[in-house]
DNA sequence: ATCTAAGCGAGACGGTACGTCACGTCTTGGG
DNA sequence: CCCAAGACGTGACGTACCGTCTCGCTTAGAT
């Protein structure tokens, strides 16, 4: 046959796939369809065909990216939020870690929260993009959390003998508690409240934590 | 309680059912089923053809009772889950909070756990069974713990000023972040962790870290 | 469970079959509605999709009764064509035979000709409706043949001793033959010349043609 | 043959292809794949997609030879069966011609047999390569018989004053009839009772038809 | 010794049809 | 009026090929 080695193996170098390279206007056509159907009808309308038809694309090329309708809409979330990390600003962390709340709790009270949600508590945990889901939605904002803690410990406003990892949890938890409860208000009168308390049994000695 | 009256009570009448009555055991039957497959398979295995066929019941007979299948698997939950509320027992209140925790937790590790909150997380907030689902599985717990709240402050256990809904969310909410998370163990060691940094700032002592 | 014993199997007798009976109307219109697209497009045009658009009915209801397109197609040929058997009329039974030829080339000169051929040099030989089929277009003309050979003979229009399978393949054959072969017209003129040599090796006279 | 020009052969110059000339490796190899997927399978199993994975072949490669599946499967028995005219031999045109049944018969007994007649079957009969199929598997066998008869009668073994092209379809058609309605095995003893009834019509006068 | 046009493998693309599954509704005969 | 069974229209599923279209690379005659 000819061209035999149709690949170079250049040791140590990028094996550049053969072929005709995927249309990145089908991926971001595909993302976009699927996002709009999640704004309408949340995760359940995001149905392979109706992406393909609205995207203006075959099926196939859909299956290429991801094994399924599920995937399709997280990737579509994913995609959408471009995380934005609430660096630590102007006067101190502990007023940056309460805008972080704000906001999480703005995205919190659209649509999206809730199909957020509800791939968050969806079946295959353990695939790749559950696991990329999980860490852009829960991880990101932790570690995010974690690094303003640190601040809060160096600025002085913190004890430093606490155990920050439950402190992340008091902080993040009782926001998904309410989203998947619903028995009261997800705002920022909720938020601010929650970080008062869990911050009243963190605060430095004879430091006291105003208004932060 | 799920579908209790199955007939209109009519008011001032004590209008018998005419035509053959109900039968009790299909309900019966369809239930087990259901929680049979949920647990195999988690809430998108209940589907109503195959509840149809291991439960021996027609398809009719179970939208008779419920509208669609993920209202059986609700109700299977439902009727599973004895509540079995933690009372205030021996030693005071806040072990007792301190073992509802830790059950929770442990029912959280079941796979009727994650079946729990992917419930929660679904649509359909606003059905009648959808709320008593709630309110079982969020509500009741969260009914017990704000009385064992109460009596431990009246046993002078805690301050009686604090904000106790923000209080109950602080100590419910981490459970369910973790669950859906997935980011730590969701463990006894866990939840007496949890309790101690929420109870350390609402504990009955002289001295107090307070905003002022 | 109610109702246990759902059918009374009724030694010896007919176990009818329950639940909702099938729709003989759905049948009839799936049928219809594979001849329209046989008669344009041939069998290639008979898709499951098509058919059951056409018809207004499910494609799961067409599988209900076929297992896929090529015996919807067959079935429906099936249907068409009703057999009509040309029985020995007046004046002698090769008179008959001769007519019986005629009407075959006259319905093989249609597209559905083709079809029928196509069907028959179609895979899967060994299915109940391919049996049926063969049955239908080959075996019944053939057995209508033969009675009429027969006749021929107790007529004493034919010699009695020679061997009646192969001449009627000498009879049938050559109209496939054109079929397929497309080599020459196959109309009245060629069955009638075809049917003469056949028989005037056959006729029943005194000097013989014979291999002794 | 098929296929052979595969450059527009410029009237009045030998314009000799430009850029790099087609691989006749490649053709090989698709042809041979295609024959490999006739014999498991049939025509059916012959795909695009199949044969340029087995051939090892890009399928615009295909493309540029055949324009469907269909032709390349025709292409593949074409190439594969190398005619070998029955030539009169030794002892006489009728023989022969006993011979080229028996061994059409033998062909007709292989997968290939029936794939040959699905071909013929199909659609698409103005094709080139159609048209080519039908003369190389039809008509080439019958030029030959014509031959033989023509031989025979100048041996003075048959008449000279029959239709010869009707005897043409009486003898091959049989063969086809056998082999699409399947109703009797197509084995030597009955191209023989076949032979001997066609021919017995045919004998010149006094002459006998012996075993021929 | 380049240039350049065509063939090459690979494989992604928009489609069409496949055959399956579950949905929620309906229509039976029987209890 | 309920029950089991099961057929119905609907619609999404995930797969297989279709025939077309880039890709980057030969290959070999023309320049």
């Amino acid at each position: 046959m000819p061209n035999t080695p149709p690949v170079k193996p250049v040791p140590g170098g990028e094996t550049r796939p053969r072929g005709r390279p995927r249309d990145e206007g089908a991926r971001l056509a595909i993302l976009r369809a699927a996002r709009e159907m999640l704004e309408r009808g949340g995760v359940a309308a995001v149905t392979m065909e109706g992406v393909a038809q609205r995207a203006g694309v075959g099926k196939p090329t859909i299956y290429r990216y991801w094994p399924n309708a599920h995937a399709v809409a997280m990737a579509a979330l994913l995609e959408d939020a471009p995380a934005e990390p609430e660096t630590r600003a102007a006067r101190g962390a502990l007023p940056a870690l309460r805008r972080q709340l704000r906001q999480i709790a703005t995205l919190f009270a659209t649509p999206m929260g809730r199909s957020v949600t509800m791939m968050l508590a969806s079946a295959d945990q353990d695939t790749e993009l559950s696991k990329a889901f999980r860490n852009h939605f829960i991880m990101a904002r932790r570690t995010d959390g974690k690094a303003l803690l640190a601040a809060a410990i160096t600025e002085g406003a913190l004890r430093p003998d606490f155990d920050v990892e439950v402190a992340l949890d008091l902080i993040y938890g009782p926001l998904f508690y309410r989203l998947l409860a619903g028995h009261a208000r997800l705002d920022a009168t909720f938020t601010d409240a929650l970080l008062d308390h869990v911050l009243a049994g963190l605060a430095a000695r004879r430091q006291r934590v105003t208004k932060s």
